[in-house]
DNA sequence: TAAGTCATGTAAAAAGTTACATGATTCT
DNA sequence: AGAATCATGTAACTTTTTACATGACTTA
């Protein structure tokens, strides 16, 4: 019974710091979600499987103001076989990307509405650069000593960000560089057939 | 019954031309790997269900040195359906990167493991690079002309291209700079406690 | 006591991967 | 005749999403 990749996101996890099951949750909807993303749905019978197979294990902690919460940490097992995982060579990811198959269409729809698409997902990208780079700060302000350090998980985290900031970058200039080409190619069809104008 | 992102995927395609299921599985592939993925057992049940839901029609066409195959093409209807789907926003995309997740636990490993990591995946990726930029070529060659019109396929191809490009040069360039922080982390620690050397 | 958050789960459906299967045609 | 490619499919399984469900505790 092979482990699969979203149990090894969930040892990654324990290993630095033993979490809840709620924990690990949020963790991949906000912290981690440059890199790995899953529901609650998926994080409690995963947690049961790891368990199950002797990698991760639990204690109740009971909360004085809020319900008990099983504390989950990983076994000597579940680190070995992390750390196995984490040393393998890794394939290229296949690519599923909504928004550049859209504009593999845009071909279809009026050039205005084509770019405002794009203007408006650059935004978005440029609001996650935003908090990413507030994120940035954090492991500055919070870890800046161990940076240096490749043993430590804050280095790590630090490499991950950078990531997850370069993409971010990358994809909104695209989308504001499509968009102002888009612009450009619409604007010199007007000078052609002159029956149309962008704002 | 909803149309499916493959669904859309595949109609994008056939709105450029028809296609059979084997063409359609062979571009998901090769030429629109940068953006959308599938094999063929999901192509052929996809063509079936938008077929039935009057979103394309197919002809058998007889080949000499080959066994017979089923082109496709959109109808009006899956046309339209595409458009609107097309003009209409799109979220922002949940991630799932292995490698990055595995970066994430790298201060479990060795120092010089990780960076080979890192130095491979940059090999793979730059491989990838060096495609994607024979494709531009090809573009540039075949379609010049239609590459300042917005409203042709030439141009929106162009368009997902410099997205691919972007991509992996942008990928590439953060394995090969962590690599190095890696290294020069490393290297400080060897300085410290005299114990480690980096090739 | 009603609404809200915390916390943990299960069920059903959709999407994707891997493996199995078959027939046509060509090349050696 | 056997291997290789072309072409189209199905079956079993895994992964992911969406929806349903329930109980503890807090605050208004």
């Amino acid at each position: 019974m092979a482990i699969s990749t979203l149990g090894y996101a969930l040892l990654g996890l324990l290993a630095r710091e033993p979490l809840s099951g709620l924990d690990l949750t949020r963790a991949l909807q906000q912290r981690v979600a440059y890199f790995w993303h899953a529901r609650h749905s998926q994080v409690y019978p995963e947690l049961a499987r790891l368990e199950a197979a002797g990698l991760v294990a639990h204690t109740v902690v009971p909360q004085r103001d809020r319900p008990d919460k099983k504390v989950y940490r990983p076994t000597e097992g579940g680190l070995q076989a992390l750390r196995e995982w984490v040393a393998a060579p890794t394939d290229l990811p296949s690519i599923r990307d909504e928004l550049v198959l859209k504009v593999a269409s845009f071909w279809l729809i009026e050039p205005e509405q084509a770019a405002a698409r794009l203007l408006e997902q650059a935004r978005l990208h440029e609001e996650r650069l935003a908090l990413y780079e507030s994120f940035e700060r954090d492991v500055r302000a919070q870890d800046g000593g161990e940076l240096a350090d490749p043993g430590s998980p804050a280095f790590a985290t630090y490499l991950t960000l950078q990531r997850g900031l370069g993409y971010e970058r990358e994809y909104a200039d695209w989308c504001r560089t499509a968009a102002a080409q888009i612009a450009r190619g619409a604007t010199r069809n007007v000078a052609a057939d002159g029956s149309l104008d962008i704002d």
